[in-house]
DNA sequence: GATACAAGGTAACTATGTGAGACCAGCGCC
DNA sequence: GGCGCTGGTCTCACATAGTTACCTTGTATC
């Protein structure tokens, strides 16, 4: 069945917090908002940094390693997983003399790498200011 | 994700990625990288929630507190304090008969309010194909 | 036989984020 | 005096994220 051998992790699905009551703005607590959603997929350590790296183009697993020393081997594999289940990231193996692993990103993959180079944008030009900002609040202590 | 201190891995330089034509792309995986602090700031539980909040006008502890029912006052106060920290939130103090606290966005906070809402309608419009695509991986377990 | 590579799996451990809830100050109220 | 409100701080405990190290299967190389 495709690529996905029968064994795999068990998926641990992400609790979020207990339902929340009353009006809800466009910026919800609620545990099903699409927020909080990608958030918890693209806010930890590595997702990014791997989204990038295929955004230069398909890459084999020891090949994203190569892009991101500092990543180890169970991280870059539990997030490279993560990645597929969303659908971002497409897996394919190729039946080559050691069998080799190629990781793509998906059109919906694509379709992130804007709202994050806006993010990016952003970063850049306010890291400056936040650093500033965190000297100034750090030494007022 | 990192609250606090910025832990700062030994920053690894990296070569060019295989296969791509020597481009420095932005994606880079220094400690210092902008958007490691970026997304160390907005990928937490909370403050995305915090900020959409004070999007819509000043805020008393206790109102963003109502308006977010499900934080603890400890989560909120270290998270409002991360914020203003780095620039993002003010926080005013007005000696009123009990004393009330008021938060607000600075400017550069307000800046930040696009690239979310961006990153925001691609997670609604996303969300539905994300749900699809988690499902199919789970039961193709 | 020993070593290395490919792409991981797994266990043991540590670090950190988050939560629950007690406690604190000053003030108003009854 | 006792209770509640304001905006916090504090400690304890837990769950998850993340790291390090060692294991696998098979082929190729030394």
């Amino acid at each position: 069945m495709g690529h996905g051998e029968a064994k795999v992790t068990t998926p641990q699905p992400r609790a979020a917090a207990p339902g929340s009551s009353g009006k809800r703005p466009q910026w919800s607590s609620d545990a099903d908002c699409p927020v909080r959603d990608v958030l918890d997929r693209i806010g930890d350590k590595w997702s990014t940094l791997i989204l990038g790296t295929l955004a230069e183009g398909p890459h084999r697993f020891s090949a994203v390693q190569r892009a991101i020393p500092d990543i180890s081997k169970r991280m870059l594999t539990q997030t490279l997983r993560d990645l597929e289940r969303d659908g971002l990231v497409a897996r394919a193996v190729y039946p080559t003399k050691p069998p080799s692993v190629e990781y793509r990103l998906t059109p919906l993959g694509e379709t992130i790498l804007e709202p994050l180079a806006v993010l990016i944008r952003w970063a850049d030009l306010s890291h400056a200011a936040i650093r500033t900002a965190r000297s100034a609040f750090d030494e007022a202590i």
